[in-house]
DNA sequence: ATAGGTGCAAAGCATTTGCCGCGGT
DNA sequence: ACCGCGGCAAATGCTTTGCACCTAT
């Protein structure tokens, strides 16, 4: 059956390939922020015939069409999201580098204010918050070897994302 | 005479070279957010006795020290403004490359809050604003001549900085 | 049929690092 | 004198690309 990912290729008269096909599964299927290197990790699984330089490719495709959005979460490497639930922005766990989504409609207006302010009309933005667990504890990491720097995990959480 | 960044340096017990006296008199004097690059055209210029691999270092090493911060705008490449004066964010003018600070306390605490609504404390965040000009639509005196998409030229604006 | 997509490996970029002679404290 | 610093060029790590073949439309 076609991922939501892959209609929108065809409404945008894509040519639909194998690859494009998996890439546009495994996207639609991702609820976290996966760089690309997760995304041929999970596309290869899903079918061996995928280099990284079309993932590379397509990523790149679907961001000029208006069909993902790339993230810079530091690290070095992109990050990728479907675009679509409007605006909303990053908390990322510095300890675990989880990445939570929040949205806050009511602030989203005194950005455009501020912009106002300074002779500027609003195009975009980019909001990111880096905070820590509120632990019992004043300790990071109740149990967690926190090592100095964790790898950026990003688990997927549904349950916190609003 | 001594810059204000090499001050910095001493009280850190750094060890002033002639290479980093330099690059801190580029940087005290720099009112924009110079990357790399350029940080080493500006310093060759006052003594060429400089090697890029120097700048990178040094940059890299006032960072960790607290002395610079890194920032990300797009484009590739990492630039660098001095530590100082309180938070700060930036409009970024997408049509002229050009980067506007401001700031907003009261907005900072909202972020505290959404944070703390997640079950997080605030470590630090990033806003940025991507906008354009409100020029010629109605209003005359402003001609400015927007071109379609000027590479970043990030010239300091003193005056409209708040 | 044919414009465009793909794999592979090489090229590009920004940034880092090994080696070793040099300079600050 | 000693340890750290700086120059240079090679090494990295992520991302892009040239080329020849392959495949949706």
């Amino acid at each position: 059956m076609e991922s939501r990912i892959e209609l929108l290729c065809v409404e945008r008269g894509l040519k639909m390939t194998g690859q494009r096909r998996v890439i546009a599964r495994v996207l639609s299927d991702a609820g976290d922020h996966p760089d690309v290197e997760e995304l041929y990790r999970r596309a290869a699984a899903m079918d061996p015939r995928i280099s990284i330089a079309t993932v590379y490719r397509t990523v790149r495709l679907f961001e000029e069409r208006g069909i993902l959005e790339r993230r810079d979460f530091g690290g070095g490497r992109a990050r990728y999201e479907p675009t679509e639930h409007g605006h909303h922005h990053h908390l990322i766990d510095i300890d675990s580098g989880r990445v939570i989504e929040f949205s806050d409609p009511e602030h989203e207006r005194v950005l455009a204010v501020i912009a106002a302010r300074l002779g500027f009309d609003l195009v975009s933005h980019r909001l990111e918050l880096f905070g820590r667990r509120q632990d019992s504890a004043g300790r990071p990491a109740s149990h967690a070897t926190s090592e100095p720097s964790a790898p950026p995990v990003d688990t997927a959480s549904p349950g916190l994302t609003r």
